[in-house]
DNA sequence: GTAAGGCATTTTTTT
DNA sequence: AATGCCTTAC
């Protein structure tokens, strides 16, 4: 597990006596405020890179509780699951030191002693379980996460017709449908306007939509189920109660958000619900930083901040960074200072340093690995460890002609981003199976079971769950099912499994097991490489014995998935040392001494598919921002010339000749080091990516399962 | 009703 | 490259 780098302004030896003596004037002002006051007014900490937000933010819970706050009654809440990690380590580590008290490093459960500290979604799912009962939701609600929620969409898409209509043109798939109805809740703005500036080419669809959505909703209450956005938008819908909302703030006396650029308007209506006031509200963010707009994030939220409330709120801004070299400081002011829109704050530091950031000249992705791969190893050999480099990139694609040369080279790596061992279809299909036995209900996960039995298929699995759906006993219901003859015997193997899952008293994770092992047969019949995939199966049912229940391992697996460092994965068996592969948006809040960019060209930064309106130009301005700014020393933009055009036909040899990124003017080029790099060995004849690189890299996903 | 193959569309980033 | 919707062969 990536513990993460040490803080960089952290003093060697620890200040024993006062233990916010490190603090600087602006962070002090942050921990202090309104310490011992009654109604404590709201707080807004305009946090630049690396100023030290995160240890700010921990320093102030430590002297909540210091003071004599009750940490059960501090609600901290975090955009992503690895800042909710992160936020839990760095608080621990200060309550510690403050307090003398156990922090527990590198436990799993949510961070001692402060048991309400998660992302918005995690918390959310927790206070709907607990007051389900007062809201009218069976508290069994199953959770569906994107995928889920997608297929259920395809399902109410297909059944009231859509799709199949019209003629010429076709209806928005599944994935654009869930796209913007998710961005119509996260943003609270009508349809319309949703349509309108962000899925135009859909606009002539609104009347169908809304039917579909209508019937989406329906759907999720009939069955018992919630996506994502249900859990802000049930908290939200409880916290705006005129009978709730108090109750839900009472629970409360601190209310703590981070990266308070990324959230959503209904994010902000969820705090400011619990909190009418303000009261015990901090809010931390940074404007520049701001990644998430697609998923209904607005800027807005940490500008508006101070009027928010009937309260005004303070603000501190933290401008000293502790992180960065000077030449790093000084080419990241300069990308952002060409943003139309900011919070001006301009970053500084007392690490100076010669060495600028370089800007590699590349001929294309190849030799881009290559490159990338000596840089690597030659900084190891200066004494910098892997784990203290990064290679950053806009998407998780990007990364597969590094990942098979470092593979070739034998450099360990771990990647964040883009791994989705949940979307893989046998994983699905097994954890349909125990989904369909907590929440027969839950007609996605039947739908999909049903259909593994030889014989069914959609029409039979539909009529199954028709009949599941109208009856009291699910177990009964399937055992009366009668399906196509020639699918009996495989069928009543099902249904003995089905009745098995369901009886009471079976011990987790036994459920996993038997689930598996009716399910091996079927999967070496349907795919090639069953025995890869098997030891995925393996892999998950190892994870299901670390959780208590069935509901919890649903739950949990859904909120908080297993990516390549997942702590509860068990030894990951990777090398002590090994190289941090990371979309830019999963290196949020993330350090390295040197961190490479990879494919700092126009159509990559900003990406082609996100050069549509100002405002996506903008976000893709600050991507890059956040890149640079990741790195304390050596900080590395690669151009590769030629960019190969993706997703064409093996052999295609379709490319772009590229740009440097548009958001490094010719007036910041003095702010860089320019190298031109060919190597050597190679001639300038080109080498074709070769075909198998998809494969591999699927492979080492897998692998790192094993 | 199921299974398999053809053709057009969409392609990012995360909970 | 993968998905979805259609057609055709069991």
């Amino acid at each position: 597990m990536p513990a993460a780098p040490a803080p960089a302004h952290a003093p060697a030896a620890s200040t024993a006596r006062d233990p916010f003596a490190e603090l600087n004037p602006q962070q002090r002002a942050a921990v202090e405020h309104d310490i011992g006051a009654a109604a404590p007014r709201p707080l807004l900490v305009v946090a630049g890179a690396g100023s030290g937000k995160t240890s700010t933010l921990a320093h102030r819970v430590a002297r909540l509780i210091q003071s004599g706050a009750d940490p059960q009654r501090i609600l901290l809440l975090t955009f992503s699951r690895r800042a909710a990690n992160e936020m839990g380590q760095r608080a621990a580590g200060v309550l510690q030191r403050v307090l003398g008290l156990s922090g527990r490093h590198g436990s799993s459960q949510p961070m001692a002693g402060l048991p309400w500290a998660g992302t918005f979604h995690a918390i959310g799912a927790r206070l709907l379980r607990e007051y389900a009962g007062r809201i009218g939701l069976e508290p069994s609600f199953t959770i569906h996460d994107r995928g889920d929620a997608e297929d259920l969409m395809g399902m109410v898409r297909h059944e009231i017709g859509l799709g199949a209509a019209g003629g010429q043109k076709r209806f928005p798939l599944k994935g654009t449908c869930l796209a913007i109805y998710s961005r119509v809740v996260n943003s609270r703005e009508p349809l319309e306007r949703v349509l309108q500036s962000t899925f135009p080419w859909c606009s002539e669809w609104e009347a169908q939509l809304k039917r579909l959505f209508g019937a989406y909703v329906d759907a999720k209450q009939e069955q018992n189920v919630l996506d994502y956005d249900d859990l802000l938008l049930f908290w939200a819908e409880m916290a705006a109660d005129p009978e709730l909302g108090p109750e839900l703030g009472a629970l409360f006396d601190h209310v703590l958000v981070d990266e308070y650029q990324d959230t959503n308007r209904l994010q902000a209506a969820i705090v400011r619900g619990m909190k009418p006031d303000g009261r015990g509200v901090m809010a931390v963010g940074d404007d520049a930083q701001s990644i998430y707009s697609f998923r209904g994030a607005t800027v807005r939220n940490i500008l508006d901040f101070p009027q928010q409330f009937s309260r005004p709120a303070c603000t501190v801004t933290l401008e000293r960074n502790y992180r960065s070299t000077q030449p790093i400081l000084d080419a990241s002011n300069a990308v952002i200072a060409a943003a139309l829109e900011r919070h001006a704050k301009t970053l500084w530091t007392d690490r100076v340093s010669s060495a600028r950031p370089q800007l590699i000249l590349i001929p294309d992705e190849a030799e881009q690995a290559r490159w990338v791969c000596n840089r690597v190893l030659a900084l190891r050999e200066e004494g910098v460890k892997l784990i203290q480099q990064a290679v950053l990139f806009r998407a998780a694609s990007h990364s597969a002609a590094l990942e098979l040369e470092l593979v070739r080279r034998n450099v360990p790596f771990v990647k964040f981003g883009g791994l989705k061992f949940l979307e893989a279809a046998h994983v699905k299909d097994l954890l349909a199976l125990l989904r369909f036995a907590q929440n027969p209900s839950g007609r996605l996960a039947g739908f999909r079971a049903a259909q593994l039995v030889p014989g069914i298929g959609q029409a039979t699995a539909a009529r199954l769950l028709e009949a599941v759906g109208q009856a009291a006993d699910a177990c009964a219901a399937v055992d009366a099912f009668a399906p196509p003859p020639r699918a009996q015997t495989d069928w009543d193997a099902f249904a003995a499994l089905f009745r098995t899952l369901r009886a009471p008293g079976l011990r987790w994770p036994l459920d996993a097991e038997l689930a598996r092992d009716w399910y091996l047969p079927h999967l070496e019949r349907l795919y090639d490489d069953a025995p890869v995939r098997a030891a995925d199966l393996d892999q998950l049912v190892q994870l299901a014995g670390g959780h208590g229940s069935r509901e919890s391992f649903l739950t949990e697996l859904t909120l908080d998935p297993p990516d390549a460092t997942s702590d509860r994965a068990g030894p990951p068996l990777l090398d002590e040392d090994y190289l941090i592969l990371s979309t830019i948006h999963s290196a949020k809040g993330q350090e390295w001494k040197s961190v490479t960019v990879l494919n700092a060209v126009d159509g990559c930064i900003p990406s082609d598919m996100s050069t549509g309106s100002a405002d996506d130009i903008e976000e893709e301005r600050r991507l890059l921002y956040v890149a640079m700014t990741r790195a304390r020393e050596h900080l590395q933009l690669v151009l590769p010339h030629r960019f190969f055009v993706r997703q064409q036909a093996q052999m295609g040899d379709r490319h772009v000749y590229a740009q440097r990124t548009r958001f490094i003017s010719p007036a910041m080029l003095k702010h860089f080091d320019e190298c031109l790099w060919q190597d050597a060995d190679t001639p300038h004849s080109r080498k074709p990516m070769p075909d198998s690189v998809r494969m591999l890299v699927r492979e080492r996903a897998r692998n790192a399962w094993k």
